[in-house]
DNA sequence: CGGTTTTGACCCGCGC
DNA sequence: GCGCGGGTCAAAACCG
């Protein structure tokens, strides 16, 4: 459909069809700017993809352009890492050919091994459910399948469809040793706002990554990270939810597939019990909502970071409002300070509602995150990363055990 | 008719 | 250099 001629397509960053589609008319390039420029767009499409990415595909749109900081409202959720990839080679290349290019060469310095990490980042949810999709809220577009080897069951490929130019992928695929269970992996951080459903499966998800990316940065932060990571979520995490990063591609993994009993996620709302209060800054579609999305990755993120540095905080309870509004550090401080500042109560209550709205999927995993934030059962949960292969070093907190290789 | 799914081809990185 | 496996493209089919 797209374009006939689909070479020329080619030309411009790829297009990918649904961009070109929309934007065939006219500019496509500005109503794609529009979505990614402000959040990176070029960023955006690729942040995460995926090892082969070489293929270049660019980011859509994005050549560019990038100014824009428009619209507020896109960042949403994920403004946090748009700043990293901003920077992107821009471009117009999606070369195609033999040579590729080189996508960070020289440039490259922080920013880029930043993106680098971000683009391999992955979130994958273990979850058991018979739908052939879990429902997060989104909108996607299947774009290919394809036969793993080792698992008898296809992978499908999903890229968002609630915007034009939304970098975020995801592959589903059934678990080959329990069909009941199904591995949905994301990539990529949304560009534009989310609808309450959606919400706490993307936050969740974007703040997964984050956690992984600040550990994935040098091998001494990262390790500190990791161990921060796992000291911190694992005391506080549920049984229901495990988080692991593992190999070939950092990738958070959280497992709700041990979920006792689906009455505890229900309560969830319960759980939000923060003491943060403070009026919520509006988003372009349900302020609390969006709060709500917002404030847990970064909530996450930030502990995460701020541990990292300090490690002997609690999350749960050094949080203050003046902590979260200085994360300069933050690989993306921009876009995340102006959400920060929102309550958690109010973010509770938009959680709450997100989980109401779709109570099967999402509704479990904000309950894990939430859990874990809150402080949960101390639980066995199990935290490892690998990002190579060897164990460099392991911290233990019950089960906890956490390596990484430089 | 427009958007989504299907599906074979193609591209790319990686290991041998 | 070659084959393999993973991921994506894109034309055609399908669907509401």
């Amino acid at each position: 459909m797209q374009h006939h001629n689909a070479k020329a397509a080619d030309e411009n960053s790829d297009g990918r069809q649904v961009e070109e589609k929309k934007g065939q008319l006219a500019a496509p390039r500005r109503f794609i700017d529009l979505g990614l420029g402000v959040n990176t767009a070029g960023t955006a499409d690729e942040p995460a993809l995926s090892s082969s990415e070489g293929r270049s595909r660019d980011l859509g749109g994005s050549p560019v352009n990038g100014n824009s900081n428009n619209n507020e409202e896109s960042n949403v959720l994920f403004g946090q890492d748009k700043k990293e990839f901003v920077q992107r080679d821009d471009s117009p290349d999606r070369n195609y050919g033999p040579n590729k290019v080189p996508k960070f060469s020289s440039s490259s310095k922080n920013v880029d091994q930043t993106e680098a990490t971000m683009r391999k980042a992955r979130v994958s949810v273990r979850a058991r459910s018979e739908a052939p999709m879990i429902n997060d809220g989104c909108q996607w577009r299947k774009y290919g399948q394809k036969m793993a080897k080792g698992n008898p069951c296809p992978r499908a490929y999903y890229r968002c469809t609630m915007a034009a130019g939304c970098p975020v992928r995801k592959q589903v695929q059934r678990c080959a040793e329990d069909r009941t269970i199904l591995i949905t992996t994301y990539e990529g951080n949304h560009n534009h706002p989310l609808p309450p459903a959606a919400m706490a499966m993307a936050s969740t998800t974007s703040s997964a990554a984050r956690l992984l990316l600040s550990g994935s940065m040098s091998s001494a932060d990262g390790l500190m990270n990791a161990n921060f990571l796992a000291r911190t979520l694992l005391p506080c995490s549920s049984s229901m939810a495990t988080i692991s990063a593992s190999a070939p591609f950092p990738t958070v993994t959280l497992d709700l597939t041990q979920t006792p009993n689906p009455s505890n996620v229900q309560r969830s709302p319960n759980q939000f019990q923060v003491p943060f209060p403070n009026p919520s800054h509006n988003f372009a579609n349900g302020a609390a909502a969006a709060a709500a999305g917002s404030l847990l990755p970064q909530i996450f993120g930030q502990a995460l970071y701020n541990q990292s540095k300090f490690s002997g905080l609690q999350m749960s309870q050094d949080m203050d409002p003046s902590q979260l509004g200085n994360q300069s550090q933050l690989p993306s401080p921009a876009m995340q300070q102006g959400q920060q500042h929102n309550s958690l109560a109010d973010s509770v209550s938009a959680a709450t509602a997100a989980i109401a709205a779709d109570p099967n999927f999402t509704a479990a995993l904000a309950a894990a995150i939430t859990s874990i934030i809150n402080g949960g059962t101390p639980q066995s949960n199990n935290v490892t990363n690998n990002e190579n292969t060897d164990d460099l070093a392991t911290t233990t907190n019950g089960n906890v055990k956490f390596s990484q290789s430089s």
